[in-house]
DNA sequence: ACCGTCGCGGAAATCGATTGCCGTGAATCA
DNA sequence: TGATTCACGGCAATCGATTTCCGCGACGGT
């Protein structure tokens, strides 16, 4: 049955071969299909020769496993489905690395998509996960509201973890990182340096990051008038951040300090403040968020809150490993603390000289570090 | 037959409900599997009030189908595997954005893998896409050499077209830019600049770009004495940027030009300057390489050169499209045309001032184009 | 009235691998 | 010696969907 070749015509050499299947290694190898397959996988003792003729076989065959047959029987792919919002936001790339790897020595393989901020593409990527039966599935839902349909869809038939971000409206596993802690204690560190009159640039609040960030700033003023002036939201991107920067330090009452939405809004800060002539940090003060590699080798280099990727990315994985073995167990969220990183932007003794390669030292706040 | 529910016991609703098969769908709507397949599919006409019971039935179900199933019989699995590099070099994300966008439109899923610039997990990755039955192979050999054997062992099985970065040795389909034609450019706008002590910072020669852009370097020298000391060559990154130009400025006889292998080393490069006191352009000029979003928000804005990333991914999709159809045509190579971007880096008439927003304007050398 | 044709539906084979079950022969034990 | 266990191998069912082949009834043409 399905055999491959030997229908009399001569190869005839055209670039790809014929995949040999378990059939064609049990017939080359003089043994049945299953003695083949249970050579291969060990799940029973063989004899020494037919193991001996099966592996011959596969060896002159060049036989690889079509895992499609096996995942279809098995009813298991060993694979994970990852969906992130960008990848050309340094941070989500960043989280892939290390889950990839994790996930890998866990012996499974990572299957990655991209939703570009848009929920109908995540919400075709999270069904054609689903429907290559993927055994779990990672998300950093791209919008708080409009991704929840897809979300919901989708974890009704697959496990699933929401990491960094989560949708609302419903619970599900969610593994994300204090936001709220981390621009707390920005504003607390700005006001420390005597800056009072402090301004917002963030991303829209559609996804979670943005409007965590978003409302802990506002709630940090307590005392002060939130100024609709002095909180701009757009876009975690550069472009928006010198775009922002540009109206705020042109007018006539320019902030004293600037808490950006995530680091690239704050390099785009940065740039449109050095365009503009003004001395950062002594004009004013800049933070970011997420300490992407860019931000130690900005000018003046980026004070910013680390989140703990590989923290978020080990739980996160975890947490799909235990609801893949019980599917049933009580949703769980997990919050992890970050870590502001002082660096020049908003103290110039921290500004960037002496040797290159110093290490930073802690400052005796508690969750703060002093970098470089 | 498969029967899934309807054995006595409630459903006792755990999260995860059991995937009903096309066969459930099929005694729901009252007829054979055959008729749902055809309806799905459209394969072959069928009776209004059949197609009518069997959309009731897939809607009342919530049935999606199994890929794994579908994939089998058909021998397609409508997915394209990719392996990249890295994913932290802001290049590779975007070349993934556009071919994800591009292949989508095609009715191709993208599976993503990130070699990590290490030929063993690209190997492991290239195996396990081929078991998986991808319908073809995209990749950036992170390896001229070394990642021959494993390249060469999928592209027997699975067409297979390389973009961006080749191996030596064999020729399989690949589609590039013209590196060194881009690197020529740059020498001679450094030496219209005035420039002749020009130094290289590039990564290590073991990938493609690495090999290309270092021999490109040493051949525009061609008259000049290829001083060891003005060739420095590690990794594509920052920190080795940074590393690498705080070795050449601190000599006593510092380079007035810096030509970098990515744009990623020439930001670390901007970055050591300032901080040793350097200006950039007026001290010593400085150009990347790939343009990345970044370039042009860096202080000052960084003169690279730009790959034209949607054609080359445009034309690898389609030479693999075209090598799915058609597995016995001669492999074929493609080079794409490079753009010098001149920015503030190495023309001070260019520096950043202005509005934000101006365009750019050609200043008639062909193939050079001044921005901002 | 008879014979093709057409529309439509279903049974069954198929893709490739895994696994429950049974059979056979050898070894062990009573 | 006869019974029981054990090691090992193969048959066939199975996962889920597609597709070939065939059958049935209706319809049109002569």
């Amino acid at each position: 049955m399905t055999a491959v070749s030997g229908d009399g015509t001569p190869p005839e050499d055209l670039g790809i071969t014929v995949q040999a299947s378990i059939y064609d290694v049990a017939k080359a190898a003089g043994v049945s299909a299953s003695t083949v397959s249970r050579v291969l996988s060990g799940a029973r003792s063989v004899r020494p020769e037919s193991a001996a003729a099966v592996m011959a076989a596969v060896e002159e065959l060049g036989y690889r496993p079509n895992q499609l047959g096996r995942a279809l029987r098995r009813r298991s792919t060993q694979a994970i489905g990852m969906i992130v919002p960008r990848v050309d936001n340094p941070f989500f790339p960043s989280v892939v690395q290390h889950t990839e790897e994790y996930l890998r020595l866990q012996g499974y393989a990572l299957l990655l998509c991209t939703s570009n901020d848009d929920p109908g593409i995540e919400a075709q990527r999270l069904d054609m996960l689903t429907e290559r039966q993927v055994d779990g599935l990672l998300i950093s839902p791209c919008h708080q509201t409009r991704s929840l349909p897809a979300v919901r869809r989708a974890a009704e038939r697959i496990p699933l973890v929401q990491l960094d971000r989560s949708v609302e409206g419903e619970t599900y596993d969610f593994v994300g990182v204090d936001d709220a802690g981390g621009i707390r204690q920005l504003i607390t560190h700005m006001r420390s340096l005597g800056r009072w009159d402090i301004a917002y640039v963030g991303g829209d609040r559609g996804n979670w990051s943005g409007a965590q960030r978003h409302t802990a700033f506002l709630a940090a003023l307590d005392g002060s008038e939130p100024d609709p002036e002095r909180v701009l939201l757009a876009s975690f991107s550069e472009r928006w951040g010198r775009e922002a920067a540009e109206r705020l330090l042109t007018s006539p009452t320019p902030p004293d300090a600037i808490v950006c939405g995530n680091d690239l809004i704050a390099l785009g800060v940065l740039s449109a403040a050095a365009r503009l002539g003004l001395r950062v940090p002594q004009d004013v003060t800049v933070s970011g968020y997420d300490d992407i590699s860019m931000a130690v080798l900005a000018q003046p280099s980026l004070t910013t809150v680390r989140q703990p990727v590989e923290e978020l990315t080990r739980q996160a994985a975890d947490l799909l490993l235990a609801r893949i073995t019980e599917p049933g167990r009580e949703p769980c969220t997990l919050t992890l603390p970050t870590q502001v990183i002082v660096r020049g932007s908003t103290c110039p003794t921290h500004a960037d000289e002496g040797p290159l390669h110093a290490g930073g030292a802690a400052d005796g706040v508690p969750g703060v570090h002093v970098a470089r």
